[in-house]
DNA sequence: GCGACAG
DNA sequence: ATCTTGTCGC
């Protein structure tokens, strides 16, 4: 990914490519197939970035892969504008599994972006892949509090109106998660991935797992980094 | 202009 | 995101 030399530029990005974003497809059916959760995590001293991708059995959960990439904070965070600090380790890491990753969950948006282009759309038209994001905060966004059963949800609006995502309640009595699509995916089947993937805690078990392992990659690369 | 604001 | 102990509960 190229990394622009500032906000402006940034946005430009977005914009040109946003038009890319796939819309129409619905995506592969929860519980088949391979689910890849990726995520990162940072350590401000060094200005590291380190990123996990874990490959999933959908069907059993069981772990099929996992890699990992360390790189440098190539850009600061700026609400709207996250894609272009996690991003580029996130595909480094992609890029050494051997697998297909088949359905990718990252932490953040899609559709439910100022532009309508968050990082799970971001990520989604430069890998191809059908991608969906699961936050764990509504961001500007609007919703009715949904039911407190697993499973219920309401619609997350944005200023104008519009629907650009749903809070979705993956345990009993506990706080939502906020989902969108990314790419080649529909917000109902995002939903039932999601749900299907949190049948046991709040967060996917693609995101736990991917969180778990990025913060293990960024101690053992900042411990690496001194000597050499 | 100021604050809020995915991670 | 990250800084952070003990503690309540299954």
């Amino acid at each position: 990914m190229d990394t622009p030399t500032d906000e402006a530029a940034a946005r430009a990005i977005q914009d040109r490519l946003r038009t890319r974003v796939v819309l129409d497809e619905t995506g592969p059916p929860p519980g088949t197939g391979l689910v890849t959760g990726v995520d990162v995590a940072y350590d401000d001293e060094r200005n590291i970035v380190a990123a996990a991708a874990v490959v999933l059995d959908a069907a059993t959960l069981a772990v099929v892969e996992e890699a990992t990439a360390v790189g440098q904070v190539a850009f600061p965070y700026v609400p709207g504008l996250l894609a272009f600090r996690e991003i580029p380790t996130v595909l480094a890491a992609l890029e050494q599994l051997t697998s297909g990753p088949g359905l990718v969950v990252c932490d953040g948006y899609g559709q439910a972006h100022p532009r309508r282009f968050g990082l799970a759309s971001h990520l989604g038209v430069l890998t191809g892949l059908p991608v969906i994001g699961v936050a764990k905060n509504p961001f500007t966004f609007t919703y009715a509090q949904p039911g407190t059963r697993r499973g219920d949800s309401s619609p997350l609006l944005a200023d104008g109106g519009d629907v650009v995502g749903r809070a979705l309640r993956t345990q009993e009595s506990v706080k939502p998660v906020y989902v969108s699509v990314g790419h080649r995916v529909s917000l109902d089947n995002a939903c039932a991935h999601t749900l299907h993937l949190a049948s046991a805690y709040r967060l996917p078990e693609t995101t736990r797992r991917a969180d778990a392992l990025c913060r293990r990659a960024l101690r053992e690369a900042t411990l690496a980094v001194p000597g050499s």
